[in-house]
DNA sequence: ATGGCACGCCCTGCGTGA
């Protein structure tokens, strides 16, 4: 399916809350792709009709209070899956779909909480799973997007305050490796394919400073296969909802290709 | 400067997020 392609990704802290903002940005971007992080909500309260209405196909996963993703697509999507194969987990945090020969892995990764923690250690866990997970899907998926809230910032360039952060959840040595083990399998930081601007974050803490002073870090990503690597044209943090009243805490991170099919 | 927000929950302070 050659042509442009627009795919997005974006944690929104609860889809309910920031239903209108998610349909504004829609209607001003018109992605085919925006994959979410953090529905908050359970299936059978999924906005679906207003997502609809919008023009977009939805496959979902969610459940209450926390956690559940989606992909909002403007094309008919084919095999939609669920969590990672193989690997027991209650919480809803994957979903992939495959939408013009693009396959889309939706990830929202464990926060971990506090290095050492039973959640951090649950967070290295999932981190395993989906790798191999991942691994699997390159092999069968010339065309390989896997986006989403990593809750790891890759490097100190993606931290406002390297030092302050070091050792530290989102920040520490070995969530650092994980990132590096999916990037082997021979995945790409698409937003490194670019030169860019020095302190781009996508994630800042809610309060009067955080966002204003742009105390943030870069924990969304947009990982691409070498195929789609090679036709990606442009990758991207959209900071402007972050300054919206009621904002998510995370920005989306938007990625342009040229599919050559 | 998440001590100092914001979410859901279903009641009000708690668990969780990042």
């Amino acid at each position: 399916m050659p042509g442009s392609f627009k795919l997005a990704t974006w944690n929104v802290n609860s889809l309910n809350v920031r239903l209108a903002q998610v349909l504004d940005w829609l209607a001003e971007h018109e992605p085919d792709v925006l994959a979410l992080q953090e529905t908050k909500v359970p299936d059978d309260r999924f906005p679906l009709a207003e997502l609809q209405a919008a023009g977009y196909h939805v496959a979902y996963s969610g459940q209450r209070a926390y956690n559940g993703v989606a992909i909002l697509t403007r094309e008919v999507t084919s095999d939609v899956s669920v969590g990672i194969p193989g690997f027991e987990d209650e919480q809803r945090r994957v979903i992939g779909a495959t939408v013009r020969g693009v396959r889309i892995a939706c990830l929202y990764v464990p926060n971990g909480q506090v290095v050492g923690s039973d959640k951090f250690e649950y967070k290295l866990g999932w981190l395993h799973a989906a790798r191999e997970f991942l691994r699997a899907e390159l092999a069968v998926h010339e065309r390989l997007a896997v986006v989403g809230d990593f809750n790891i910032a890759p490097a100190e360039r993606d931290v406002h305050d390297p030092r302050r952060w070091e050792g530290k959840v989102l920040f520490s040595d070995v969530e650092r490796a994980a990132f590096a083990g999916l990037l082997d399998l021979g995945l790409s930081d698409a937003f490194r394919l670019f030169e860019q601007p020095a302190k781009v974050f996508s994630w800042w803490p809610y309060g009067k400073v955080g966002f204003p002073r742009n105390l943030g870090l870069r924990i969304d990503h947009v990982l691409v296969s070498s195929t789609l690597a090679g036709e990606c044209r442009e990758c991207r943090v959209d900071t402007r909802p972050r300054a919206h009243e009621r904002p998510s805490d995370h920005a989306p991170v938007i990625a342009q290709f040229e599919l050559q099919g």
